[in-house]
DNA sequence: TTTGTTTTGGGACGATCGTTCAGGTAGTTT
DNA sequence: AAACTACCTGAACGATCGTCCCAAAACAAA
């Protein structure tokens, strides 16, 4: 049985983390088309061959970056939901204040999440990542809401995209009334 | 006044299309990703500096996809609304069935649009292109259903995306009750 | 036919790409 | 100390990229 941690795989690791948030971070300003090993690296302030070293192929890189984003995507959207269940008939503002967050200061974040999606479409690898979030969120609700919950779901999903088209981010105010007929009970 | 075209205008302008066409084929099969000058022209048959004569820089060919993209999709969405109105309450079957059909044999065009979509996100020249169906779509609605249509156009949006990263396309069936619950009234 | 315009296409330039390799460094084990 | 392992990194390779140049061909106007 080994308890001390190994230093050079401690720093390994370490590093390989600093590789992945600085791939987000090229992600949100420029796009999954900005992601090359040595923009990656350039933004790491590590050298090139360091991203090849801790990632065997730019796919593996982009895998990692998405799994990592998907975690943060799952845990943030699990306390929005519970948030908003906490504030009872309240909680349509609560959604709607997260959503013009999402599409105005985070709107980066936002575009590359949505990106990292749509890679996923096209890279069965990256599927059960890119599901997970969704999974864990349906698991929240109970049997019988499972379909108005999808149907919540889907919608939080498209009004993201479609304020991600808009010429300025809308505000809480233009969203509400939306997201409060999405939350109206038939 | 001059009524005959000029053959060479002519010509050139249907190879224009021809290469937007083949285009829209390389982001079907390969994603945005896949779009080179070179390889738009071996698709299109074409010599690579045809390319670059039609289109003064890669955005521009890309650019002008996404406009014949959008117009094929609103007179799409347009007919779909129109086949789901004529059917009543049965609008539900018509729309999960076209959704069925974009998830599954129409797969690789839904992911192209959403590319696309992603990247009027980032390029605001773009957004007029991107947001025209939308405004289209928004235009046929009374007043008094704006926020309800919204919601409605929100979740097929969402339901497209979250089917696009499914191992396997859903079918109808499955689609069905959360189009039904998407459309019920409140 | 002559002149001018538009399209075509072969070839090439410099830049950047993913990836490899071999040598060097730091930390662990024996 | 020696042997071993894991991480680091500068240099470089071949491939591919966007784009430019220029001459030939096709067509229109004179």
């Amino acid at each position: 049985m080994k308890l001390q941690v190994d230093g050079r795989k401690a720093r390994g690791e370490k590093r390989r983390a600093e590789i992945i948030e600085a791939t987000l971070r090229i992600i949100e300003r420029d796009g999954v088309a900005g992601v090359t090993h040595r923009t990656v690296a350039a933004e790491a302030g590590v050298p090139t061959t360091s991203t090849t070293y801790h990632f065997t192929s730019l796919d593996d890189l982009l895998i990692a970056t998405l799994i990592s984003c998907a975690r943060d995507m799952a845990t943030e959207v699990y306390w929005m939901i519970d948030r908003a269940r906490s504030r009872g008939s309240r909680g349509a503002e609560e959604v709607a204040g997260l959503l013009a967050e999402a599409l105005g200061p985070r709107r980066g974040r936002t575009m590359a999440e949505y990106e990292l999606y749509l890679l996923a479409a096209r890279k069965p690898e990256l599927r059960p990542a890119a599901r997970r979030w969704l999974d864990v969120l349906t698991s929240m609700v109970r049997h019988d809401d499972e379909v108005a919950f999808r149907v919540f779901l889907a919608g939080i999903d498209g009004l993201l995209i479609q304020g991600l088209i808009d010429d300025e981010p809308p505000s809480a105010d233009e969203l509400r009334p939306v997201v409060d007929y999405l939350l109206k009970p038939r």
